[in-house]
DNA sequence: CTACAAGTTCAAGTTAACTTGAAGTCAAGC
DNA sequence: GCTTGACTTCAAGTTAACTTGAACTTGTAG
């Protein structure tokens, strides 16, 4: 029940690897002070932070998205339950409409599959105008993009 | 209206690239006849088949499952609608199961965020114990492991 | 004092789903 | 005959989010 933690301890306590913190760190989501040893030491704080990064993502938000969600808290003071609550208002709405779009995919699967519409010309669903476009390389599907 | 496409048709009228089309050929996702020329030659029951790919994907399942969902259609004909239909089954309850886990999300998002009790210790929705763990390598997040 | 665990940095590897680029083939139009 | 465009294969690059490994230092227990 110290006061500060090493990254074992946080890593231990949030579920997330060590090498996971590091690399959120490299990534500026969260920071921390050096003991004398060059060891990392956490305040209890940077649990709430940790978490908040954990349900960001299983959210679908990328840690880039997660930076620039963080980067709105006030920098002078440890974030008050207002400050987190600020950050809400944006990704309640985003969840509602990955639930939407996962509902109608689920009434097409019923509805178009079903009934033999799954035709590329006549269902809204499979059809690429509906579909955001995008050129370039990289996971296409993962960024969200063909979701 | 021709009875046979070209990749570029194929590609056009279904919005997936032709680079794609040939990474699924490879993957044993779909198949093509050739040309003499040695150009591939689709039928136009292919382009069903992608536009069940696209749909799957949006729903989240990787291109392997896909693949495995494919291998389940009659080799002997062309699917029909009740074939297609057969598949589906498995695929709603996956879709439920991730709009009951965004509702929970969402509902914490308020409750938790907004309560304060978004601690690593105290909140159901942050504590490890009810994320997937995993060892090894690889995207953690993008496997669906975390989310 | 000596193990040995735990921490550090930094570079390179891993995964899925593609894309890009190089080098070559083939058919059609001028 | 020559260019142009569409196609082919194959190897290598891209992205996010980490992990792994190597080489090294520090802290702690016996």
């Amino acid at each position: 029940m110290d006061s500060v933690l090493t990254i074992s301890d946080v890593s231990r306590r949030s579920g997330v690897a060590s090498s996971a913190l590091r690399f959120y760190e490299e990534r500026g989501l969260i920071t921390s002070e050096r003991a004398g040893s060059g060891h990392r030491r956490y305040p209890r704080s940077a649990l709430r932070r940790i978490a908040f990064i954990v349900f960001a993502q299983r959210i679908g938000l990328t840690l880039e998205e997660i930076g620039a969600e963080l980067a709105k808290l006030p920098a002078d003071h440890i974030p008050t339950r207002r400050d987190w609550a600020r950050l809400s208002g944006e990704w309640t709405k985003r969840i509602d409409q990955r639930i939407a779009e996962l509902q109608r995919l689920r009434a097409g699967l019923t509805q178009c599959i079903g009934c033999g519409c799954l035709s590329i010309d006549r269902c809204r669903l499979a059809n690429p105008a509906d579909r955001a476009g995008r050129t370039g390389p990289g996971p296409r599907y993962w960024l969200g993009l063909v979701r």
